[in-house]
DNA sequence: ATGGTCGGCAACCGA
């Protein structure tokens, strides 16, 4: 039995709801993981994808950040927060789905070089590289997904001679993904499209940037090299970014037998 | 053509 799995930055889950809902009725994915869902526990519009036949795990805050996920099988063993951080964290949330562990993060956006908030997301992939290494085994099927914001590559980014050392395409940040990938996770998108070009953020304050395909590679489904063997297909839904009221990222999605 | 990003949330901050 196949099962699929797809991240969404949503950028306000209540802004998104009927993208985001459209989206799952088409798709009919197993796991959706989003994030800056930017609405308190309280207020997570639960009904209507439990009505859509989803279970709905949240750990969001006011006004920003915020992580989900929505599964079609039971969730077991919840995590909220990762360890070290705020007991209020909310850009980690994991469960484990048909017997495959799932995190789902929100990896902090960093501002700019050289700031505290820079210093802030170095640490924060470091925390989670150890919890990582900690709490799971590399020969297991382990799936982590999410918005790193980090390009990888310069084929990940629209002009990365402009960007280079700057945030988002820093070789601090690369060095630490590139650990995660070094300990044995596959980049399942890159393994199906080892070519350029293809993006899942456009900044909004880019005019036409979708149409100009000025965008960033930033968000990940990362799959232990064992499940990875399995995955048979990896997409980028750009189509979504082009409807009204769009997101500034797009579904990423992956499929495994 | 005489403007030019969003969302949250109520003045700006974060992305």
């Amino acid at each position: 039995m196949p099962i699929t799995i797809a991240t969404f930055n949503a950028n306000s889950i209540r802004a998104r709801l009927d993208l985001v809902s459209q989206w799952l009725d088409r798709e009919q994915t197993d796991i959706l993981c989003l994030q800056e869902t930017k609405v308190q526990d309280p207020d997570f519009p639960s009904r209507p994808f439990e009505k859509a036949g989803y279970h709905t795990l949240f750990r969001g805050q006011k006004s920003y950040n915020g992580v989900a996920i929505l599964t079609k099988h039971a969730p077991e063993k919840i995590r909220k927060g990762l360890y070290g951080h705020d007991e209020e964290d909310a850009r980690f949330i994991s469960a484990v789905i048909q017997d495959i562990p799932v995190i789902n993060v929100y990896v902090p956006q960093g501002f700019a070089v050289g700031t505290d908030k820079f210093e802030y997301k170095l640490r924060w992939l470091r925390d989670l590289l150890a919890f990582v290494k900690n709490n799971y085994t590399a020969d297991c099927p382990m799936i982590l997904a999410g918005d790193f914001n980090i390009a990888l590559e310069p084929i990940d980014l629209f002009d990365p001679e402009k960007y280079r050392g700057q945030v988002t395409f820093h070789p601090d940040e690369q060095a630490i993904f590139r650990e995660f990938l070094d300990w044995g996770l596959v980049d399942v998108f890159r393994k199906h499209h080892p070519e350029g070009g293809h993006y899942t953020f456009w900044d909004y304050r880019i005019p036409n940037a979708l149409k100009r395909n000025m965008g960033w590679r930033i968000d990940y489904i990362l799959a232990t090299a064992c499940l990875a063997e399995k995955s048979r297909k990896a997409w980028i839904d750009t189509r979504a970014r082009a409807l009204p009221k769009p997101s500034d990222h797009t579904f990423l999605a992956a499929e495994f037998d």
